[in-house]
DNA sequence: TAGAAATTGGGGGTTTTTCCTGTGTTGAAT
DNA sequence: ATTCAACACAGGAAAAACCCCCAATTTCTA
């Protein structure tokens, strides 16, 4: 590593992605790669062994083990001085909101050219943080005030409701589950049918998958 | 272009990806990048444009306006002298049955070895084909005979009553769209269940949306 | 601190779903 | 000609889902 050459590590379990990434970013005038880890637990591991620390670390949020966000809110907490740069394929709103609430200094989309890389990396070490064209009008939306866009929030109980009634299980056992009254557990369900107006339990199912509730 | 070199063609709407991915295989011995399309559509007129044909073209599938299915297809159909080599981070198995049947002549997970990029090339070029481990692996299980995993076909109503059986519509009037007798719609149900080992509608409509016997 | 709102759940009813068993008809195979 | 399998459908009944109205308690809030 030369003077004044600014350190990054990679973390990400594509291994093909890392590698090739490498190789662009030593191509990089004052950057290189350090190493690399292909989760949290790794890169935790990593930090102690290694003597240098690196400036920045490219964190991919999908990954087994220790995902980005964990990964993201342990470094925050434990190396501070370390810009993280969350990289990943989904520019959906949630899911950026919450990797900058860990503490990622920026977020990229993979679909970046590569040269916006190199200027996403100097804009991290000059400025102290950069996103993606398209994260940033996320981010602007997402501050917007919502006029129409009728706010569907869901109470914890709800919500566990509302996911359990996606199963087979029927609305007994459910009240089982959640330690309540089965008329409770129907006073939700005719709550919710009246809300989303919908007529029966299919209903519940369509809803809770088009508004990314449950997973299938 | 050295002679005696294969060239590659990279379709991926990943620009960070498919451009540090050129510089990898650049470095590779006997390769060298063509250029990149960043979908099938963009693919078709740079196939016509440029005067030199690849000999290798590594598709990704997950790509708007023409994906890595129809793309592969189409290649197939046009140009069976091209081979292509499938890169994915789905390791579905019907996603990559799925791939092949289109004609493409590997598989590639996104989560390999850099290194193993270059065998994948090599093999490709040498045998005409190449798998990742994991997608060899697949493959030999989806042609296992399977014993207890039973095939599941559906009786052309069968699949119009599971269809319409996962919206808001009650039995009755499921009957009366299909012109038939709730008794017979109930048959149906409890064969259905039977087969299918569920309990009841909404394991039906997960059932179906496992299958994609339905689209949300 | 009174009143409103939210939370929990009971009473009691109808409709729909779920389940089992049985019957007549048809068409193909023996 | 008989047997067999499939299909469409019926009767009957229990379980679950669905629906409306009301009440006690807590919690928020004006």
């Amino acid at each position: 590593m030369k003077q004044n050459e600014h350190t990054v590590v990679i973390v990400d379990d594509h291994l093909l992605l890392s590698g090739s990434l490498e190789k662009l970013i030593n191509s990089f005038d004052g950057f290189s790669v350090l190493y690399h880890a292909s989760n949290g637990k790794e890169l935790q591991q990593k930090l102690k062994t290694h003597k240098s620390q690196p400036d920045i670390i490219l964190l991919d949020i999908n990954m087994p083990v220790m995902d980005g966000f964990e990964t993201a809110a342990w470094l925050t907490d434990n190396h501070p001085e370390i810009k993280v740069l969350a990289l990943s394929m989904e520019d959906d709103e949630k899911v950026i909101l919450k990797m900058l609430q860990k503490g990622a200094k920026g977020y990229l989309l993979k679909d970046i050219h590569p040269d916006r890389l190199k200027i996403a990396l100097q804009e991290v070490m000059d400025r102290g943080y950069y996103h993606s064209e398209k994260v940033a009008a996320t981010l602007l939306h997402s501050i917007q005030p919502s006029y129409n866009k009728e706010e569907v929030k869901f109470k914890q109980n709800e919500l566990t409701f509302l996911q359990l009634a996606c199963s087979e299980m029927t609305y007994k056992e459910i009240a089982d589950v959640m330690s309540l009254s089965p008329k409770t557990i129907d006073g939700y369900r005719q709550e919710l049918f009246n809300r989303l107006h919908i007529k029966n339990r299919v209903g519940l199912v369509i809803y809770a998958l088009k508004n990314d509730l449950i997973k299938i």
